[in-house]
DNA sequence: TTCGAATTTGTAACGGGTTACATCGCCAAG
DNA sequence: CTTGGCGATGTAACCCGTTACAAATTCGAA
């Protein structure tokens, strides 16, 4: 009590009559320790309320117990999912999850690495769409236990988990030509995420698979925010012959391009269509409730927090992809073009 | 390379030809090392890509370096600038943030608790209204180096941040009496928050100072959910003399109102005002963009750690309370009643 | 009863840093 | 030429667990 020395295992011993080592084994390996033996040690554990110090025994067995996870902001209601996700599994394998919230900069990502070079993570779940500069080895191969998540890194030399952005943005462009729509607008992300470009490649797979020209003046560039979404809608409708639909890359933006069409009077979905990405709550909750792609974001934290418990653990990193199915939410926001 | 064992300290020692505890010093204090063994030293340190063992270090110091924070839910968008804020101060001072998301389960928090208690984190940054119930020690003072943001505890012996909750509450209804509305409805949060009571106090004595009797079926009770101020709206325009405003507790469930008003066919905010609270950043873009209060949620998170820190650092504890200014963000949600 | 195997317990080394204390050199003052 | 003082460095204890190995005890079978 007023001692400001927290008891020892030393002490606990002492006062039980044992030696240290029938302790720690009583505390750890319990089937090795008599009944007798056991009891007796318990009971002065519990009188004096003693904790064993994990960072003594995190220490000798050379872990932490914790991994990081990068993520580009936490803010973002689709990322906080995952985290869920990941944070769910983790503790089942007894780790703690340390938040690497980066905000963009490189130099907190960097810090982040920096705790697992230093031993006080084991090991990083990396959300944004790059490799982290500093878990580059010298030859090469990766420094650090690295999983990928989400915004899938090109050939990086670790495990991956997501979706087929291809196949559904193309899905989803398909649900649009088959509501009739033949002039269909698209929001992009940013330029350097590979989610941008897998996209817009399935985007494009659908209008050729229905045999429709691609136009360029049909493409807007946004960033995932919502005020993005919204300018680039406008950007939309400055244009000669504008989209009767518009495939916004997240909902985020789906939700800034509905503001614009409204402010201008424009009705959704009975003039416009506006469809988004990720099925973030929200969605459901706008005006109107919007169509989407539903990710498996829980389970998208789930497997990769397994996978970096598998390369924690010695297993075979095999750096493969490991895609999760998508769902197509049909809500309110995508009706047929209005006839003209 | 080939070696699975990390470089030590003794080993770069060795090879720089100084005693470890040299080594040691150059790293952590350089000025007690002379010009000629620090630059000796530092390039045998670079040239092993030594990076010591912080699991020792920390363990040697008796600290993590760490703290985790208690959230009833990451994918709360409030929550998750509180939580930006924590980590913005918590590395400036060294610390990682361990995330609790607790999903409400008792369990969970008790695992979290039990991460100071063992010293794999040093304190602790409580966001639900209450005492973990495993951080009160035997005598009912705390175990654990503790702070409360947020939703404050009632007497908790220890240093709390938050804002005003009824002074808040008081200015919004305020305001929309100034509008002219005389019938105000309130959705609550869940009875268990302090917030609750809070806000509703500052309500009712708003209406009080306006000469306006409470009604109590004008008040409906949510959970802080959007489906549930969907629900608590409904049932308010299920009464006789329905109200002309609504005031939720948050702006989830003012987003929630605004839908079922919408789906009835009533227009926000010419036959029905509805106003929030937070100021979550979907705020501002829903339809119309929402009256709301605004809270200082970055400084919240930036005082609560920097409380912390005084903690851990044996500063006195001082049970007090810190509140900090809120704002009232005037948007299209509210305007003065229809005329009958 | 005796012996060996199995079980329980204890002793002490160990992990990788930090740091109190001792030592050593060096230089200025006496 | 001493001596004292100071800065730089080294030695070794220490933090608090785990665990290899040794010792002691128990127990059953011969």
């Amino acid at each position: 009590m007023s001692s400001s020395r927290a008891t020892s295992i030393r002490q606990v011993a002492r006062q039980a009559g044992v030696s240290i080592a029938t302790v720690s084994r009583a505390l750890t390996t319990p089937d090795k320790v008599s009944d007798k033996t056991l009891k007796k040690v318990l009971a002065q554990v519990e009188r004096s309320r003693y904790k064993p110090n994990l960072l003594a025994r995190n220490f000798r067995s050379k872990r932490a117990f914790s991994i990081v996870v990068l993520v580009p902001n936490i803010a973002n209601p689709f990322f906080a999912e995952i985290i869920r996700g990941i944070e769910q599994v983790a503790q089942q394998h007894g780790y703690a999850v340390l938040l690497g919230d980066t905000e963009g900069r490189e130099d907190r990502e960097a810090y982040y690495v920096g705790l697992v070079e230093t031993r006080q993570a084991d090991g990083l779940i990396q959300l944004h769409p790059r490799l982290p500069k500093a878990a580059r080895g010298a030859n090469g191969t990766l420094d650090i236990p690295l999983v990928n998540a989400c915004e899938y890194i090109e050939d990086a030399p670790c495990p991956r988990v997501g979706i087929d952005n291809v196949a559904a943005a193309r899905e989803m462009t398909s649900y649009l030509l088959g509501l009739g729509h033949r002039r269909i607008g698209v929001v992009l992300g940013p330029d350097s995420s590979p989610l941008t470009s897998d996209r817009l490649r399935g985007y494009k797979l659908a209008l050729r698979s229905a045999k429709i020209a691609a136009d360029d003046s049909l493409i807007a560039q946004g960033d995932f925010s919502m005020s993005s979404g919204k300018a680039a809608a406008e950007k939309l409708f400055k244009t000669k012959q504008p989209p009767t639909a518009i495939f916004c890359f997240n909902d985020e933006m789906a939700l800034g391009a509905i503001r614009f069409l409204k402010s201008t009077g424009r009705c959704v979905p009975q003039d416009v269509s506006v469809v988004g990405f990720d099925d973030i709550e929200f969605a459901s909750f706008c005006d109107p409730p919007l169509t989407t792609i539903e990710q498996p974001t829980r389970e998208i934290g789930n497997k990769a927090m397994a996978l970096l418990f598998d390369l924690l653990n010695g297993n075979k990193p095999e750096p493969t992809m490991h895609t999760l199915p998508i769902k197509l939410i049909v809500r309110d926001s995508a009706a047929p073009p209005p006839k003209r």
